[in-house]
DNA sequence: ATAGATTATGCAATCGATTGAGTTCGCTAA
DNA sequence: TTAGCGAACTCAATCGATTGCATAATCTAT
């Protein structure tokens, strides 16, 4: 593919009789350039089309416009919602986004990085693949300069900017409203515990057991991969399996939690009133199943959003902004798949 | 934010005692540079962890390696698997994804594309925004020489190399699943005919009705802005208020046809005895709506896939390749919502 | 032994914008 | 009158990789 010559601050400058530096300074309002030279140049440039070069630019000041965003699955509602926030914040400030998914395998997080590094991206937002346990890959950006925020599936032990939810609260909540509505054995569904995020909701169930006097059982704590909806179905074949089934499930995701609903109600179950449900993310899908899924609701595009802002805000400070961790709050959502008993007026 | 030195080859040069122009072939792979010296200098650039900076190779080929893809809503699921497709398929041949979000407003769609041709991308994979009726934007793409693939939502005036599937028969096929059922009065949802989309798949359902013998009545084919669930409550609504009623509705999404269902069971229509429904894309939540929601399924994910191999290709092409339109083939995806007759063993 | 081919490498320009360090010019104040 | 100053520009180097065009070295065939 051949490309057409397009128009440069040299023909500009040609043809204006002024240097390219002038033309330069100009378009970008430089002080040092007198306003009717700038409004002349502004026009010209217009006029002829003129569209700068970044590539270019980017060269020479050592700084692309380019954000890398890393996550695992583009088409996980949760993640896309997080994306669709980084896009607006990014292009609000002129910014691109570059996104490329790790399918939660640690080898394509490394491949991704790389090439993203290679890209010189000016900053870099990445929710952790689901199997990274070790982060060298995403040090080689700090050191060298450039800002890295983690969003939601952040590292267990390296410092950095970060933006999550309160895992162990939001876990805590949840699983005391089952305890409220008349739960006593209460299930959980869970991701690996290498993953803050799931170690910390599998905290906050913990916590709210305690709390309210019930016992702890392994044997109702589940771990998978991927909180597929294949693994929602089995772990509920295998809990109503059970000669003690429980009479709630805490899901640490929604998708699961559906799967849980659908399985229990083909075999007979009621929904609450035999097993109360509730999940995590308030996806789309939790008002089309019958009954409606209780939830808790994750603020994705929000959190996506400050998340490059957060870039923006170190890549364009002069002194250095101190690590910080932006939490955002949750909001337990309670719908027809958990609520036993009426609410009081 | 300053940025610590990296290693470039003019370091790798020095080092070995050859000149950048060595080091450079070397890495890659040009004939003239021996096998020795090429395994000495990709050893040497391994152990110092060189990174090629792809913003300057970019300057000097003229070519970047990013492929800007504009969609108007990241967080629907059918531009999600689009986009992961896309992703997948540019990272396997060593390009970049750069998005952004019309939100189905033309001036974003411009704002977005006029940042993209300031980042120089080397492709563009478009699926135009609802409102979009005119082209100029994008033809500054093709008049450089930069190759531009149209997905989906393609332009109803303007050449250029498309992927797309055969929404005409699809709305035909679903259609006419319908009128097999035993509908007699079918209702059709569907988008601003501005788009092809939906111009043919209002032709295909119209089509279907011709060939069943069934009379055309404008006032229950619905046009709406966005298909969101809302609009489906309340074409629904509508419909059911009438002092003849359709017995089935054609949905060109999923979104409407899941809300349609929704309000219809409230008011104690019958799934689909009373009123059969099927909608379009395979949406996950297809298959958490009580019934199951049939549905034309939409190979969303293939797409993004071949419409960024098709990029590929005609970059790296030596010759020029003339326009083409690839389309896919879809399925009609029968389930309770629409299955009035057991099926013949 | 020598022209000619082959292989391996170096030189220097180039891509287009940016920017530190001058230069020019007119004007003011001493 | 002239040093001094600021405003408005210009010059030239720079970012790092690529590549057309030499050049050098080695080998082959006559």
């Amino acid at each position: 593919m051949k490309k057409k010559s397009t128009i440069t601050i040299y023909d500009l400058a040609k043809e204006l009789n002024v240097s390219p530096s002038t033309v330069s300074r100009a378009l970008n309002d430089h002080y040092s350039i007198g306003k009717k030279t700038i409004k002349t140049i502004k026009k010209l440039a217009k006029d002829r089309g003129y569209s700068i070069n970044s590539v270019a630019a980017s060269l020479r000041k050592q700084q692309t416009n380019n954000i890398g965003v890393l996550v695992s699955w583009i088409k996980r509602p949760f993640q896309s919602s997080l994306i669709s926030g980084m896009e607006e914040a990014a292009r609000e400030s002129g910014y691109n986004v570059l996104i490329s998914q790790s399918h939660d395998k640690y080898d394509h997080e490394i491949e991704n990085t790389n090439a993203f590094y290679d890209s010189r991206i000016c900053g870099l937002v990445v929710s952790l693949a689901m199997e990274t346990t070790d982060y060298k890959h995403l040090e080689r950006f700090i050191d060298n300069g450039t800002p890295v925020v983690f969003v939601d599936r952040i590292p267990g032990h390296l410092d950095g900017y970060k933006v999550v939810i309160n895992n162990f609260e939001s876990a805590m909540k949840a699983t005391l409203h089952l305890v409220e509505q008349g739960c006593r054995r209460i299930a959980y569904f869970g991701g690996t515990e290498n993953q803050v995020i799931y170690a910390e909701r599998k905290r906050g169930y913990i916590e709210a057991l305690k709390l309210s006097g019930l016992p702890i059982d392994e044997s109702i704590i589940l771990h998978g991969d991927n909180l597929s909806a294949d693994e929602g179905v089995k772990w509920t074949t295998y809990l109503l399996g059970l000669d003690n089934p429980p009479d709630g499930i805490f899901s640490t995701n929604d998708t699961a939690a559906v799967s849980a609903i659908q399985y229990a109600k083909s075999v007979g179950k009621r929904i609450p009133e035999d097993l109360a449900i509730i999940g995590f993310n308030n996806d789309p899908l939790c008002l089309i199943i019958d009954p409606p899924l209780s939830t808790v609701h994750h603020p994705a595009f929000d959190m996506g959003k400050l998340a490059v802002e957060q870039i923006i805000r170190i890549m364009e400070a002069e002194e250095t902004i101190p690590v910080q961790t932006i939490m955002l709050e949750t909001e337990v959502i309670i719908r027809a798949s958990s609520l036993r008993k009426k609410p009081l007026d």
